[in-house]
DNA sequence: TACATATTCTACCGGTGAGTAAGATATCAA
DNA sequence: TTGATATCTTACTCACCGGTAGAATATGTA
């Protein structure tokens, strides 16, 4: 709450003359749209609620954004787009498949660690319009797939383990996401010890030899058919 | 959708005719409830389309509940109920730690395959009142911490891993709440493929030396104080 | 200074949804 | 059959929210 009203405060006085500054002001009301979606959900934060927020009036946030699904849309767009830049830097990396998506855990976790990228992990896509939700879900399927081929990889060049690539994203990116929902940035736990953990935890579950015994004929079917086009 | 109606057409029956059935009748509401909170939202699921697919209308339902909220309330009460019972029988268990995580998993992956286990991870408990609210959360929380309970009795009989326990519980639990998202009952996936997996993997994360590697004195370092208490 | 325009405000509309009042109708028990 | 009561309906209230109309006011510029 401390550090919410700190990080808003210089939005709202960006607002408190009326100098011209139409992209710095923009961006601040995104800025607090989504500190407010996150904490309250898209659905309970009112315009009124925003503009209060900013020290104007709900009209006023109309000269900025046509309409409030245009923000929520502004930004999902911006969170997708660190993780696509993310994965771009990865997919450029020379390593073993398992060490590509050690990559991935630790940068998915710093994103996820901030607003932008918090937010594409926890606000609900359902108050989007159709067309606006089907651009999502394809982003989001676009992201699936390409941690699905790090993992494909990795299972190629020997580093994990056979399995279905499909269910073994789901999980991995299942743990990541479930951090959204208790993380919090000025809380005492460090950023950099979660991330070890996790990289460690999850490495271990990929990797090839953790705990043989499992029915690696059940992986070794799935791999003919589910494997890349999962 | 049509495995939807199928299920939903005993309940719009029931209503059919006038008899009486107090009993069954409100748990036919709260099935029908559960089913579109999921499919659609909390919020975006109005009393009256609740008494629409019953073929009643909304009036009617204030005859079996006495407001919204104590339709989800109930719902959350009934799902973190089946959680309760599985780590009682958990509990009641003479084997390493590692395995009755590992039995965790399972039981928990099938709890949240049903309806109502699957809404105490999926709606949004921020539509309750402040009170429901934090009855809820103290119940979440508990369920976390025996789980967490289970991870420090494994990483004492060694069958586990060192490691920061209340990190390994959000993982596990993270990993496991991603399904109820994605996860279809009708869909082509086994159950069994992916409880398979997802049980291997994670003992692979958990399980003593998998990758020896990391930094452990992390880990003994936390284990002194943040562990059981976490 | 004076004009064009960016910024913001007051006052409103239309729609929706939770919940209620009060009465009609069927069921059950005696 | 009849009365008590459970069940359900029609018609409504109240509050909130997204969005707009149109005017007021400040700003930057020529």
């Amino acid at each position: 709450m401390s550090r919410q009203s700190a990080a808003l405060g210089p939005h709202r006085r960006l607002f408190a003359d009326r100098r011209r500054n139409p992209d710095g002001k923009r961006e601040a009301v995104l800025h607090t749209a989504v500190r407010m979606f996150l904490e309250r959900s898209y659905a309970r934060t009112s315009m009124n609620d925003i503009a209060t927020q900013l020290n104007i009036t709900k009209p006023a946030l109309y000269h900025y954004f046509r309409n409030k699904e245009e923000m929520l849309v502004e930004i999902y767009r911006l969170g997708t787009d660190l993780i696509d830049e993310m994965l771009d830097a990865i997919d450029a990396e020379e390593k073993p498949g398992l060490d590509k998506v050690a990559d991935f855990i630790a940068g998915y976790i710093r994103i996820i660690s901030g607003d932008f990228g918090r937010a594409v992990i926890r606000l609900d896509d359902g108050e989007l319009s159709k067309a606006g939700r089907k651009l999502l879900r394809g982003r989001k399927r676009d992201i699936d797939h390409r941690l699905r081929f790090l993992i494909a990889d990795g299972m190629d060049d020997g580093s994990i383990a056979l399995c279905n690539p499909k269910i073994a994203a789901f999980l991995v990116a299942g743990a990541i996401h479930g951090m959204a929902s208790w993380y919090d940035p000025s809380g005492p736990m460090e950023l950099t010890t979660i991330i070890e953990q996790y990289v460690r935890m999850l490495k271990g579950g990929l990797a090839t030899g953790g705990l043989a015994g499992g029915t690696s004929h059940g992986a070794v079917e799935v791999s003919a058919g589910d494997r890349v086009h999962g």
